[in-house]
DNA sequence: CGGGTGACTTCCC
DNA sequence: GGGGAAGCCACCC
């Protein structure tokens, strides 16, 4: 099932790293999943959830989860730039599960 | 089958 | 940098 393997794929995750809704969803095959990443992340319980942001380290979540996100991460050792995750030092590259093809989403 | 929806992404103003 | 439009995709009426 596709979930699951986006679900494996943000448990890999390290802590003190992050990734993107779209990088998972390609870690898992599915290039254009960056929605079904998303889907998982909020049926799916257990997951490090507050590693996964938007394209560029943006938070995606509004009001008060928004902010625990931050916290959290911020917890780990996150460093932010503005709003957003300095992607540069804590992006997590994943290792090929797929064959996930470079496409342009959105 | 058709239409609405969303923790998405990219363009453009 | 904020806001809107358009494209995409699985899921649920």
């Amino acid at each position: 099932m596709n979930r699951t393997k986006i679900v494996a794929a943000i448990r890999q995750i390290p802590r003190g790293m992050v990734s993107t809704y779209g990088a998972v969803a390609c870690a898992a095959g599915l290039p254009r999943g960056a929605r079904q990443a998303a889907a998982a992340l909020r049926t799916a319980v257990g997951l490090p959830w507050h590693r996964v942001l938007g394209f560029g380290g943006a938070i995606k979540l509004r009001g008060n989860s928004a902010f625990e996100q931050r916290f959290r991460l911020e917890a780990e050792g996150v460093r932010f730039r503005g709003r957003r995750v300095d992607m540069s030092q804590h992006e997590y590259k994943f290792p090929r599960i797929a064959p996930a093809r470079a496409k342009r989403i959105g």
